[in-house]
DNA sequence: AGCACGCCGACT
DNA sequence: GTCGGCGTGCTC
């Protein structure tokens, strides 16, 4: 058994498979499936992931394994056989679904170094190389590139004088600090304590302070706190008495705050009766889905908690998921205030080193619960008890890059290697869940009511078009200006919603439609207020804002749509007195502002919070008593067959964060599309209602849950290279699949054009269809091994963004 | 993905 | 005759 195969790091067709290393007797008992090795590869050497032991290998010439780089697997035998199960059904390569499991800290670098061969001397090399390897024995490549070395440090290299040398860098990448601990019993200790000379005042302090404190402390906190040198506790470590050491700290992003703890809260009969059937599955170790659909402000997360209560006490751990967005400091409060310090927290706000520090907590098995986005589905537990997705229809549980998977498939995978329950949380489920609730293949928990029976709060639409016809163009109503005012005079908070996404500032001429595109995309421009300047969201061009129509010349060109820094410019005009709160990309892109402005808001420094998407969750003040939604149909008419369904669940949720509390709350949703299914049942809050709806239009035009979906994306620089390769791809897919299976195409892609690039697709529309997977797969490696031809081909399995 | 190997055009 | 262009194919 000393024969490792390894997945390499390389991304590429022809290397995605397993190679053969041998392992060194040095590291035989040490090196097992799921560890970082670095191995050598061709001429260089790279990382890669053992993915398994064994005695004999097809390959007879095998090279010997460098080292390893852990001292422990990072995955475990689980997570990589999902890995295995993500490769095949999102069609990546192997390393890809291997590095999606694991915190970024721990992906390679590499660099690439020349150095001096050992019996070499700098004097014998070329006079030119005297000064760069004055007293060190290796140089970078890059800085060998930029001061035009490369051609006699080759010469040099061909000579033997120099190597070419290559490192594999991020090896473990803990943060360590210096401790200092005892050395000697107590009573050595006491012994020294009395023999030292009186003027040895200082080493005396700290062996009074060891006497007291014998468990090892950090250097720094040990000098601060007895006001003494470094000198001094070196004296002490030369004696022997003392020790210093590195020890392994945490980064812990929540060091400084403390938690208020909180008990379990007595269920209402309605979470009673959820939470039986959740434990009962976690008592007889069952795989279950239970759908948990529950109006805003139900008490899910109670029902949460307790079923995690329960999996800890049985010995076991859990995930939750949470969108990315409502990870607010609130969320995690709650997490925390219940499990204390058994709690990790994954999300995108950490840096590398913190989400590694968090990941490491659970590797190394010291929390049992760990709270994070998407990707916190891959935590390295062993013994998984529950797995809960909170607010499951959230479309950003759906990984748009390789590997495309959706977070609720693969926990479904994961819970059912662990023969544990699964638990959806929505109020607004998403209509493939719903409808697996309907047939019994997840298991329906419903909450049909707030807490306390607290109303939901009323809704009015507003028609925009009537404000239009009698003679308003502002971007608030007159109802919502009303009540805007009277919330101020109240003391009661405001918050105002703005869909921004599709309908982002593009600059258009008043005088001849003329709209500022991008010159590589087909896609109007984005202004930008900060920067001044127009900017294109796919490929990054930037240019300057024209003060004239470049097609005629009209003064007349300005920036159209509502982006929230005009709203709040608008705000400032009529309502003068009111304190604004802006939350968009552009406000809370530092760290900790996110928080920041929502502390603010919480602590009543504004009367009104204005942002996008990101306000629509978890917001739960108990002064804001108003919701206004400017534009409930701006992404009612993007070409995305899930746009009604979008629409309907943001409407629900921004509406849910009114009323919360003892106040009641209401609600104003701005529309030109009044008439639309899903803004008027938005505003009845009738999901039942609107999922049928929907269903039928999902069942008309073959939609999921109806049908599965697989895009095929295909891109050249020639439009004529791009149209050919799909007409060949769609026809090949047609004639593999069956009749039941609908496949579309060749079309444009909605955004035709990127960085320069043609874009066409093909979308299958499926039910049944043993085959398909196995046609993908023969498309990838087709054109995917021929990177020549300039085509590039990309799949997506149910696909959420069919851009 | 790198990188080496290899087979054709313009230079010391 | 060689230096170097980047097409082709391999990496255990």
């Amino acid at each position: 058994m000393n024969i490792a195969s390894v997945v390499v790091d390389v991304p590429a067709k022809q290397t995605d498979r397993s190679f053969d290393y041998l392992i060194p007797d040095e590291w035989l008992e040490i090196i097992q499936p799921g560890m970082r090795v670095i191995v050598p590869f061709g001429p260089r050497k790279i990382q890669g992931f053992v993915t398994e032991i064994k005695a004999e290998s097809e390959f007879k010439k095998l090279r010997e394994i460098s080292e390893p780089m852990d001292l422990e697997p990072v995955l475990n035998e689980e997570l990589l056989e999902l890995g295995n199960w993500l490769t095949e059904n999102t069609l990546c390569f192997k390393i890809y679904a291997y590095q999606a499991m694991l915190p970024a800290a721990l992906k390679a670098k590499y660099e690439k170094k020349v150095m001096l061969s050992s019996d070499i001397k700098v004097h014998e090399l070329p006079a030119q190389l005297h000064e760069v390897f004055y007293n060190k024995d290796t140089i970078t490549w890059d800085e060998a590139l930029k001061k035009g070395l490369v051609p006699i440090l080759q010469k040099e290299a061909s000579k033997g004088n120099l190597e070419v040398i290559y490192l594999v860098k991020g090896k473990l990448n803990k943060k360590k600090l210096k401790f200092v601990s005892p050395l000697r019993s107590i009573a050595d200790l006491e012994a020294e304590l009395n023999a030292l000379p009186q003027r040895a005042e200082k080493q005396k302090e700290v062996l009074r302070y060891f006497v007291l404190n014998p468990e090892p402390v950090e250097l720094r906190h040990l000098l601060a706190d007895l006001n003494i040198s470094a000198a001094t506790v070196k004296a002490l470590v030369e004696k022997e008495f003392l020790a210093e050491q590195f020890m392994e700290v945490y980064r812990d992003p929540y060091e400084n705050r403390t938690f208020t703890r909180t008990e379990p809260l007595p269920l209402t009969d309605d979470q009673q009766s959820a939470i039986v059937p959740i434990l009962a599955s976690i008592e007889n170790k069952l795989h279950e889905v239970f759908l948990l659909y529950g109006v805003t402000g139900s008490g899910k997360t109670e029902i949460y908690l307790q079923s995690i209560q329960d999996v800890i006490e049985k010995g076991r751990e859990a995930i939750v998921l949470v969108p990315e967005i409502a990870l607010t400091p609130q969320m995690v409060n709650r997490f925390k205030g219940r499990f204390g310090n058994l709690v990790a927290v994954l999300h995108s706000g950490l840096s590398a080193g913190e989400k590694y520090d968090e990941w490491r907590k659970i590797q190394r098995k010291e929390v049992k619960v760990v709270v994070g986005a998407r990707s916190a589905i891959f935590a390295p537990f062993e013994n998984l008890g529950i797995i809960i997705i909170d607010e499951e229809h959230e479309t950003s549980y759906k990984q748009e890059e390789m590997p495309r998977y959706h977070a609720r498939e693969v926990a479904i995978e994961r819970a059912q290697k662990n023969n544990c329950p699964v638990v959806l949380g929505s109020a607004t489920p998403a209509l493939e869940s719903f409808a697996r609730a309907q047939k019994g293949v997840y298991k329906l928990l419903s909450l049909p009511n707030r807490m306390n029976k607290r109303a939901l709060p009323a809704v009015e639409i507003i028609d925009m078009r009537e404000e239009l016809r009698a003679g308003n163009r502002s971007m608030f109503s007159r109802k919502l200006f009303e009540l805007l005012k009277e919330r101020i005079e109240r003391k009661e908070q405001t918050v105002l919603f703005l869909n921004k996404r599709g309908h982002s500032s593009f600059v258009m001429c008043r005088d001849c439609g003329y709209v500022m595109n991008c010159p590589n995309c087909d896609i109007s421009l984005t202004y930008h207020k900060v920067k001044e300047q127009m900017k294109c969201h796919y490929c990054g061009y930037e240019s300057f804002v024209p003060n004239q129509c470049p097609e005629c010349s009209s003064d007349y060109i300005r920036y159209f749509g509502t982006g929230t820094q005009k709203v709040e410019d608008e705000l400032g005009k009529i309502l003068p007195e009111a304190k604004v709160i802006r939350m968009d990309v552009d406000t809370t892109g530092k760290k900790g502002s996110h928080e920041r402005l929502l502390k603010e808001f919480h602590e009543g420094k504004a009367d009104i919070l204005l942002g996008t998407q990101m306000i629509a969750k978890g917001l739960d003040f108990p002064n804001i008593t108003l919701v206004g939604v400017l534009s409930a149909d701006t992404m009612l008419h993007l070409p995305d067959f899930r746009s009604s369904e979008k629409t309907f669940q943001l409407l629900t949720q921004v509406s849910g964060r009114a009323g919360r509390h003892e106040l009641p709350g209401e609600v104003i949703i701005q529309t030109y599309t009044p008439e639309h299914y899903s803004v008027e049942l938005a505003g009845t809050q009738d999901y039942d209602l609107f999922y049928n709806r929907e269903m039928m239009m999902r069942k008309a035009h073959h939609y999921p849950p109806f049908y599965y979906l697989a895009l095929i994306t295909i891109s050249h620089e020639q439009l004529m290279n791009v149209v050919s390769a799909t007409e060949k791809i769609a026809a090949f897919v047609r004639s593999r699949l069956s009749n039941h299976a609908v496949v579309l195409g060749p079309a444009a892609s909605p955004i035709p054009r990127i960085n320069n690039r043609y874009r066409y697709h093909c979308l299958i529309k499926y039910k049944r269809e043993p085959e398909l997977f196995k046609t993908l797969k023969t498309i990838l490696d087709q054109y995917q091994a021929d990177p020549k031809s300039g085509l590039l081909v990309s799949i997506d399995v149910n696909p959420f963004i069919l851009m």
